[in-house]
Formats: C-alpha cells, structure tokens, sequence
DNA sequence: CATAAGTATTTTGTATACAATGTGATGGAG
DNA sequence: CTCCATCACATTGTATACAAAATACTTATG
C-alpha cells in the first residue's frame, strides 16, 4: 500500500514531498525555505525546487518574498478569520447545494463515513477519525458537482491543515464534531437546503474559535523569543 | 500616467507583462506558449519565464500539461457553469457583508463610481464604462473588509476577464448590467443584506448567459477549422 | 494511396555557473 | 556603550548548456 506513484517531472515528485512535509507539520510558521537545504535532502537541483516552491505558493503552503525566498506562512488573527469566514461561506453552499443535488448513493456513502468515524472514536482511533472527517467534507463537497467550489475547498481546508498540526493548534472536540455533521447529513438527507447552509456555516465558525485559541498560544510561546 | 513601475526582478515584470497580455486578449484560447517565444519577445532567458508562466498559473490564466507546456486556458460549458456559480455565491456574500459593514463613505464612493459609469454610457464611452463597473465590483467586495473574499474574487474575476475581451465574447448589455448595480446599490444602502446577496447572485447568473452563448459562437467557430 | 516505423527537429526539463541582492559581523567614531 | 558605515558571507535571481521527452517529418511497406 505504500506504493510510490511515479511522477512525470522530478518538479513533481518535489512538489507532493514537500506538500507532505509540510501539511505533517514538519516545518515551523514563519520558517525560511531554503532552497539549498531542499536540494540537499531531495538530491536535486535548483530549478526544480524553485518548480516546485512556486506551485506550493499557489496553494498558499508558502509565501514568497522578492530576494527574500519562501516561508511558512504566519496567520495574523484577522487572517484567520477571514479565512474561515470564507470556508464557512462555501462549506455553507456545498451543504445547500448537496441538499438538493446529491444521490441517495451519496447519502449512503456519507452516512458510512459518519458511522466509520463514530467507530474510530470509540476505539479512540483519532487519526482515522481525522482522516473520515476530512473524507465527510470532500465527500460532501462532490456532491454539488461544482469542480470550482471542490477545488476552492481544498485549497482552503489545506491553508487550515497547515497550521492543524502544528504545534500549537488545539485539538478540536471529536464528539463535539461528530454530532455536527450529524446534523448537517440529518439535514441533507431531508434536502432541507436551507437549514443545511446554516449548519455548515455554524461548525466551521465553531472551529474558527479553537484555531484563534491556539494561535494565541502560538504566539504568546514565541513571541518569548 | 503611463509610467512604468519598477519591480524588483525580472520574473516579476515579466509576470505583469504576459498578465496584462493575457488579460486583453493577444492570445487565442488552447493556444500554447513556447518559453522560447517569450524570451524573444521580452529579451530575457528562460528561467523567469517559466517562473512567470508558473505565477499565471497560479491564477488559472494558464494551465501547464508536463513535457508539454503551458496553454491559454479553454473552457468547458460545465467549466463555465461552475465558475459562475461560485462567483455568484461570493459577489452575492460580498453584497450581503457589505450591507452590514460599509461605511458612510463606502456607499459614496460607490455611488459616484456608479454615477461615472452611468456617464460613460451616455457619452458611449464603453472603454471608461467597464473600467467603472470593475471599480464598483472591486470597491463593494473591499467593503467586507475580507481580505481572503477579496483576493478569491479578484482571482475568479481575471479568468472570466480572460475571455471577456476574447475575440468571440458577446458584450453585455450595459444598460442592464447599471441597472442592476443600481439595485445592488439601493439594497446595500438601505442595510437589506439579504437582498443585496439575492441581487448579486442574479446579477452574475445573468452574464453567465452572456458567457455560454459567446462560447457556443467560438466552439462553432473553431471547429470548422 | 494509406499507414506505420524510424529519424530529425522542436520544446520542455534539469543542472550548473555566475550575477545581484540581502544579511550579519566587524570595527571605528561619537 | 551605542550607533553607523563597511565589508564578508549567504541566499536568491538569471543565463546558459545539456538531457529527455514530444512532435513533425520522411521514408519504406502493405
């Protein structure tokens, strides 16, 4: 299962390494990319680095500065909430719209997802859980059928999984989590789309205030330095 | 007024250079760009081309096929369809949020920008006029004070821009399109929130049409090649 | 004449060398 | 001791040379 895909371009495979590296928390908010060091670990040279840390700052994993190079991007709190008042507003459609868009084969496969993360968190699982929580929202996502809102989506929950885990982000209360989507499929399931817009946009302003806590943490620890 | 702005590398001039290309529409939609061309074009070498070319991909003006290049961009009905909608949903939140946080000299300055576009019309001046609407576009998104809206408006903006000026779009109607800024206006200054969403959404759903039947003319067009 | 294989050419991908810029240390003046 | 200028070093920016892949063309073959 841990099948190495190959990649066309030796950009490429620098490209999905380091948006692993950094979406595992391997690098610290704020920190240089230096692309010496990047050509160091990968045994490359630097013109597909400079590939590749240009295609990480479309997804806004990395900021560039003029004769500066690539960092780690460090939220201000502003940014932070209008970060998620704008996730909150799309999550928001994708859950209007998979109210009325989505198949019963859809609604099926959400409520497997529900049930698998349940599951995993009584078997405390909490990596699974993660991972089906996640899988809940793209899922819902594709059910609008609209590739630019699946696409700007996971450009956003990508700009929020930066920061998840690190360091100094809280963890978020599972059960917490798990009875919002609940309720967001509750309402799906009816095609009560409306109501469904309401929830979505409610549980992601509630994440907004865990992200804000742990950022204030963040910044109180190195503002130490 | 046409002084030239200094940046600080040449990947970056060359980036404003090919985007306000791009943008008034000296390339054909599929149309490749050969690196080899550009660098004859702009005098410079290939290495900031492609940092370039990989910066206008970054807003979609530009997708990049490996070993292949990078092309101008064509756009399915589907494609077309979903870029809309999701444009809508955000100049609709823009409209809405604007309601609620513009301030007295906000709603003036949209007022004159709309004033000015209504002039430009009747002295047929439609270069002025669109540059007018774009400024009222711009000026209520800002009024959120979301930078993130902001930025993810601009981005879907250009690629709608991109085919705008193309050789088979239709143009709008532009005494339609003032009549409907007009009425965003009106909802905005009286802090009807709900309403000014609604007239937004509309607003861009009616150019989507514009949009779909310019497509059709250039599909039927180009195939008979 | 159509088709397909093989070769030539074009174009992108990668590596490396050199230039330009920014950073940090050093040392002197006040 | 603090501040500022200067210089050395580190890092990014740019140009160019070569490698690899894709395309276009030619030629042989049915």
């Amino acid at each position: 299962m841990t099948t190495r895909l190959d990649v066309p371009t030796v950009s490429q495979a620098a490209y999905e390494t380091l948006h692993r590296m950094i979406l595992s928390g391997q690098f610290v908010p704020g920190q240089w990319i230096k692309e010496r060091e990047i050509t160091e670990i990968l045994g490359i040279s630097r013109t597909p680095v400079r590939d590749a840390l240009r295609m990480l700052e479309r997804e806004r994993l990395l900021v560039s500065i003029p004769h500066r190079g690539f960092r780690i991007p460090v939220p201000t709190v502003k940014e932070l909430h209008d970060y998620y008042e704008l996730r909150a507003e799309l999550e928001g459609m994708a859950a209007r719209l998979a109210s009325e868009r989505a198949t019963d084969s859809d609604i099926q496969t959400l409520n497997n997802l529900w049930e698998s993360a349940q599951s995993s968190l009584l078997a405390h699982d909490v990596t699974t859980l993660a991972e089906r929580n996640d899988e809940f929202h793209r899922h819902l996502a594709a059910c609008t059928d609209n590739d630019e809102l699946v696409a700007s989506l996971l450009r956003l929950r990508a700009g929020i999984d930066l920061y998840r885990n690190l360091s100094w982000a809280q963890k978020p209360r599972p059960a917490h989590t798990l009875q919002q989507h609940q309720h967001i499929l509750f309402c799906v399931t009816n095609r009560n789309a409306l109501a469904a817009q309401e929830s979505a946009r409610v549980h992601i302003m509630d994440s907004l205030s865990i992200a804000l806590q742990g950022l204030a943490t963040f910044q109180s620890n190195s503002g130490a330095k």
